[in-house]
DNA sequence: ATGAAAGCGCTAACAT
DNA sequence: ATGTTAGCGCTTTCAT
């Protein structure tokens, strides 16, 4: 740790050149000699000179960084997206940074805030809560451009990029018909109305269940591990098909089931949601429902580096983008037709 | 999106003030009349006016906000270690900035060397490989504090935080050998040698079980399924205790294995290595190591706060602080005495 | 207690 | 093609 950082002031003595000499070498994109500018490169290397983005962004009034706000890093669906995303905006000459609330509106509203005094180029925020998080969405999409993923806030004309949750249930009810499951066998174990996901999955849901048993507590193992074991002290268990609003529950539900003796999919039948992370490689497979995270990280970069104009669309600022998720997993994915090619969903 | 965002020149202006008092009005760190620094609040509220903060670290020459590069979020362990450091780090009004390289050497060199520029007042960093990462790591502490976590690299001489791993492996060999395990019939499903922890644990558990079989792949939960398979194949299976080298691979494991139709911890006993994330809730309880997550989290606060002259040792930058890990979840740990107090391991 | 002004590191006009 | 200089937003001397 050397006490001053070297700065384009030392690299342009060192070399005996101009300040700006030195910044157009560095930045290279204004011509000059290459003699003068082999020069800076080397002094550069030799001072181990290494820019200050602090300055160049005050400077240039513009930051490439993309700031990810997420509830919680240890829903592994967020760290996959976190993942995804990180990886796409990088191709694209971005950075992304993560802050997570760990559950907490105040921590998120913090992180946000902190985001957008740091001048990021735009925000994507995953809300915590549907009606408490609506002022930090507000607030950021006051500010700069902000997309909302996954769950989308009440009230916010912020652009949201998302899954058609209801397609998605349509797509489980189909598979469950085929299998010939009975209504009255069918169990959903979701989460509470704290998202906009958790609230239009359980109505897609009750759309093709109408008064099917349904269980709510939160996106965590931990939750369908409990549901699990309050399921076979109800002797609900055996021939049931339970449909998760997640994989992270479902994954708990069997871990649950089977830890108390049961088969899967032998007893009993469980459907998850999400299709990312450590559900892709449950074994034998889990049926659920993939969300298509390539594409709505692609369209997220889209909309970053139009600055809200993509898809040729004229879509406001405040448009949802839904994609179309697909069963996968299951016999009837594999063995039916193709699933549909993802793309925006009517309506 | 407002055109020009509102700076403190337009609060000044607005409250009939100099930059000077608004700045120290806003800061609120100087004595000044109550009248004024109300007037100068209230223009700000209404002007919705938000800090600059890459003017102020610019002009402060300091940045509360530490970076943690981890080699790849979908690890349950990275994002718990992110969000358990996340707290620390806010609880002491320090923002943690989370960069994943997605298992990419160059992806983590960018990252880290984005950070740099970014002026973090600390690097925190999960090396991707313990020899390629070095130049990352030598670069980052060469021009901050930087603190390695869980893993460490060759030859540099940056602070260690971590568990002692060989610790870890004694409790498993301790806990088998109580539960009168044969050692031959104990398997070693392990990682490669990119990474510090995965060639401790490998050592301590040879160290213990010299000529046991010894699987190594990578820490994620498909290594963990297709070892199981192959262990399956060889008819390996019965009565057999799997130790893995991280709960990640344990799980897989585990799903591999009931997955095939055996019974666990019935046909075959599996041993997990972290003790967070989603293992936490295995069912029945994983028997796992446990590494001290929150005591490794502080002692990098600490490291971070007081600029590496923790723990009122006079150790060098370049030391090591590795804490006991504690075993949980099987019978031996909650039958036996308390845990050890995880504390600095001697040496 | 308040204001004027310098300057953090950088780049982009504007000269030459 | 190169140098000089202003200024991004902020805090902090230094005057008053």
């Amino acid at each position: 740790m050397p006490d001053r950082r070297t700065t384009i002031k030392d690299v342009a003595a060192h070399a005996g050149v101009s300040l700006a000499t030195a910044s157009r070498a560095l930045s290279g994109n204004r011509p000059m000699s290459e003699e003068l500018r082999a020069r800076v490169l080397a002094s550069a290397q030799e001072l181990n000179y290494r820019v200050n983005l602090l300055g160049r962004a005050l400077r240039q009034q513009r930051h490439p960084v993309v700031g990810l706000s997420v509830p919680d890093l240890e829903n592994p669906f967020f760290a996959a997206l976190a993942e995804h995303l990180s990886r796409t905006l990088r191709g694209a000459g971005f950075e992304l940074l993560v802050s997570s609330a760990g559950g907490s509106v105040e921590a998120e509203a913090e992180g946000v805030q902190a985001f957008l005094g740091r001048q990021v180029h735009a925000v994507v925020i995953i809300a915590c809560d549907e009606s408490a998080s609506a002022r930090t969405v507000q607030d950021a999409s006051s500010a700069t451009l902000t997309v909302q993923l996954d769950r989308r806030v009440d009230g916010v004309d912020a652009a949201y990029v998302g899954c058609d949750n209801r397609h998605g249930m349509d797509l489980v009810a189909d598979h469950l018909r085929r299998q010939a499951v009975a209504d009255s066998k069918v169990v959903f174990v979701g989460a509470g109305a704290e998202s906009s996901s958790a609230r239009e999955r359980l109505q897609g849901f009750l759309a093709h269940f109408p008064g099917s048993r349904t269980m709510l507590g939160s996106f965590s193992l931990d939750w369908g591990i409990r549901a699990a074991e309050q399921l076979v002290e109800e002797g609900r268990v055996a021939g049931s098909t339970l449909v998760a609003a997640a994989d992270i529950i479902a994954l708990g539900l069997i871990s649950g089931l089977r830890g108390q003796g049961y088969e899967v999919p032998g007893d009993v039948r469980v459907v998850g949601f999400d299709g990312i992370g450590p559900a892709a490689f449950a074994h034998p497979p889990l049926t659920t429902v993939r969300q298509p995270v390539e594409q709505m990280c692609t369209e997220i970069l889209q909309l970053v580096s139009t600055g809200g104009d993509a898809s040729g669309s004229t879509d406001g600022p405040g448009s949802s983008r839904l994609f179309w998720p697909t069963l996968v997993g299951g016999p009837s994915a594999t063995g039916g037709p193709r699933p549909t090619e993802a793309r925006p969903a009517p309506g």
